[in-house]
DNA sequence: ATGACACATCGACGATTGTCAATACGTGCG
DNA sequence: CGCACGTATTGACAATCGTCGATGTGTCAT
């Protein structure tokens, strides 16, 4: 099968959807490396995993219940959930006055699949 | 269970564990938010993504089968590779000249595992 | 209409990152 | 020993990123 023949863009186009084989199948091809990257990037900070644990937990979450547990300034919140919108992880709508945040159905799975796809965590205990 | 009782190194330190929780579990806490965007980081850059999915496929490689692959100067490779390394998700072994480079057993697992453990993928045609 | 509220965008700043050329280190061969 | 080879480290540089204060935009209540 084809990988991929997609314009270059370095973010997500379908949010649910794997933009590649599993990393153990077949290497990356430069293009499908910068899309998953881009993916990745998204998750790789400490505020923005928090933020998306706390929308996880809560199933949906506005900004303003975002704000205080990450102390973090306003601007800042709204630039990473951004961010993780921009990577199709998280969903925004918006209701009356407020931006409600929600998770992507199969967002976090897909990037899941792609990683660990074969390989079992060596239960580890903890 | 209690999070996380450890030093807080931006790192890895036990390879194949996990970190925290599942991230739809609970709200993870700064210190393990921390930790897990730093594996993160070392898998959200394209040529680190290439150079581990060429790994992964050869079960092990040298520097010299990886430079070619991805038009990156020496450094630069072993550069990514020191990252990889120093996350957790490769292991190094230097036999004679030649450094040979591998995938630590349970350490994309684990983290396809945080990620994903619930959700599953919407089963969307690759 | 006017003001308060929730959120987004802008502009700027320091910090981090990816990259390379140059160089250092260690190993095996002659 | 000395040299060639494979790899790691250093130093430097441009680019990107995370963060914030200030400001803009849209919405509800008065």
């Amino acid at each position: 099968m084809p990988t991929l023949t997609r314009p270059l863009l370095p973010l997500v186009e379908q949010p649910g959807e794997m933009c590649c084989a599993p990393l153990a199948d077949a290497p990356l091809t430069e293009a499908d490396a910068h899309v998953l990257a881009g993916r990745l990037k998204a998750l790789a900070d400490p505020g923005r995993l928090r933020l998306l644990s706390l929308v996880l937990a809560a199933g949906e979450s506005c900004v303003c219940d975002l704000t205080e547990p990450l102390a973090l300034s306003q601007p800042t919140v709204s630039h990473h959930l951004k961010v993780l919108v921009d990577a199709g992880i998280l969903q925004r709508e918006k209701r009356g006055r407020w931006a409600w945040f929600s998770p992507v159905p199969g967002a976090l799975g897909a990037l899941a699949a792609i990683l660990g796809a074969v390989a079992q965590p060596t239960t580890a205990g903890a």
